[in-house]
DNA sequence: CATCGTTGTTCCAACGATGTAAAGACCGAG
DNA sequence: CTCGGTCTTTACATCGTTGGAACAACGATG
């Protein structure tokens, strides 16, 4: 691998001015110049980032730190922050949590100035005195608790009411919710917007119509639509807090023979392909994946650049896509 | 930050010492080592990985080249692999192609002893001039063309083999096949199986059943089965060359109302967990993704310390899960 | 007490790049 | 022909780490 020495010593001048070259400074001699870059393109030369970046005091790198690759969710989401931080001359690290308070804890330990420029955090389980960052960060989703650190999401809440709402304007009256849970921010304000809905609606809101999920695998989702369809009175319709989830209680359905839509309404929330073409295709509130992921990777760009840290709050925007499992072809 | 010097300072030793300490080095008196396990304990010290992989001739990154994050199988395997190559130290950089030829070149040439020690490919349009790689290297999947590279990888025609003849077991005498594809190296042996398993059962191959696909996607797979289905005399069976089109494919027949598994079986391949969920529940041939990608880095890390460059060709194993697309409940 | 081998520590150079400062080349003005 | 100022190039130090050689301390040996 050729060095600046070798382009140095093959075109005849000193290393520095083959880095100068190669960052564009200005005052360099036109026939400097040309044999510079003529030796440049025969050696093929390549800067080592490494050094490049042990010099500059910086890494090249962002960690995104999320739970599970194997989540469509989280899957897309990277795909799309890789896209974004390419633009910023950034390369993306990936770090899977599993969900669990323990690799939450050892991602955010690997993290620091050494390694990453920067951090995009999507937790579930991490506490306030975990976050003892030493890069600038961003969490994606919802704060949990009350930390000091920049987010970028939708607004939850509302996302969760138009959801509702809609399965309210086709008439429904007995609505479940799946995915309640103790710890995760995103969850609570989900079940806020729900029970606002029915509120406004003023619908009862019924507690064993609220299901809690532990993880949001399709296995949850399939579970929890199991014990509400034991009911004495089964639900006429269920908000689940992911896709993954709904597309776990539609198959729940479909095994006890519950037809969707007409007996049971399901709306999703990510609005995963999947729920595109799945059978039936599945509602969904669709947040902007792009959105998020360029929203969190410049907000990271600006507080990376500029040591201000003024915290921000950035709001993306979403939308109810509307498909066969509340409205019947 | 704290440095190896800091650390040296207060414990009142040489820098080196703390290195040695560090990367346990064994004569270092008991009562030096301790002093020094104290200060770095009271820094916090971390290693500068840039500054120790620029001294040792590594960078501490493999990259993973692959068309698509959203594709589950991509996603999957992305995962198992950044598990796998944590056991060596080694962090994951995923680059993403979209199946282009451009993609992929640019991605190859970003590639470099500079910045990865090794790569993980799934090519899907590069050709032999491509592979200039400076660093050690495998493919997933296929050779689609002859490249000295290694390769880890199911049995492509055996596993194809085996998908039809569950259908021809089944009685199908029809089956179509979806995903041919004029450059991709799987394609062309998946078709080979097939072909295989129609030979053996005396079964004629019908050109009119083969439908090419361009991407793997759902939607290439709905087109696909579309077509299929207006011809004159449809499949009874169909064999798609992955999940994602055989999702599609279930999509389109419950749209012209043609059902699974009575009036056309289904068979898949990679096994996304999507398909355990869908309805029907998808029959899929499965590749053991933690196999490959446990093998693919331990062949990159054998590959990386020895300076050795033998071939490998490393076969894992596959099975075929029956479910409801092929036999009804 | 000189010599030796073992053990423990330090100093120096190097990895590849870039910032700084200083030196060299060149120009026109006085 | 010197001076002062702009270009242009270079030598050197530096980022944080580790390998190697040199050095120092030590008890054991002859």
């Amino acid at each position: 691998m050729a060095t600046l020495k070798d382009v140095a010593r093959l075109a005849g001048v000193s290393v520095k001015t083959v880095s100068n070259v190669v960052n564009g400074y200005s005052f360099v001699k036109a026939d400097n110049r040309r044999r510079v870059e003529e030796a440049l393109e025969a050696t093929g030369y390549r800067p080592n980032l490494g050094a490049r970046n042990l010099r500059r005091g910086r890494t090249g790198f962002i960690a995104l730190v999320l739970p599970e690759l194997s989540i469509p969710y989280f899957a897309e989401l990277a795909g799309l922050v890789i896209a974004a931080a390419q633009e910023h001359e950034w390369n993306v690290l990936i770090e899977q949590t599993f969900g669990t308070l323990a690799g939450e804890r050892s991602a955010l330990a690997s993290l620091g100035p050494h390694l990453v420029d920067a951090a995009i955090l999507s937790p579930e389980a991490l506490q306030v005195d975990d976050f003892q960052l030493s890069v600038p960060a961003v969490l994606l989703g919802e704060h949990a608790i009350d930390v000091p650190i920049s987010r970028v999401g939708i607004d939850n809440v509302a996302a969760a009411q138009t959801a509702v709402r809609h399965l309210i304007s086709l008439g429904h009256q007995r609505i479940a919710a799946i995915g309640a849970h103790p710890h995760r921010g995103t969850a609570a304000l989900r079940l806020e917007g729900y029970r606002a809905a029915l509120a406004e609606a003023s619908l009862p809101f019924v507690d064993e119509l609220v299901v809690p999920a532990l993880n949001y695998h399709r296995a949850d989702g399939a579970a929890a639509m199991k014990s509400l369809l034991d009911l004495r009175n089964p639900p006429d319709a269920v908000f689940c807090f992911n896709d993954l989830l709904a597309i776990g209680a539609m198959r729940a359905a479909a095994e006890r023979f519950v037809r969707v839509p007409q007996d049971l309404a399901v709306v999703g929330f990510d609005n995963n392909e999947e729920s595109v073409y799945s059978s039936p295709s599945l509602t969904s509130v669709a947040p902007d994946k792009g959105a998020i992921a360029r929203a969190a990777v410049d907000l990271l760009h600006r507080r990376a650049e500029s040591r201000d840290s003024a915290l921000e709050d950035v709001e993306t925007p979403f939308s109810l896509q509307v498909r066969e499992s509340t409205v019947a072809r």
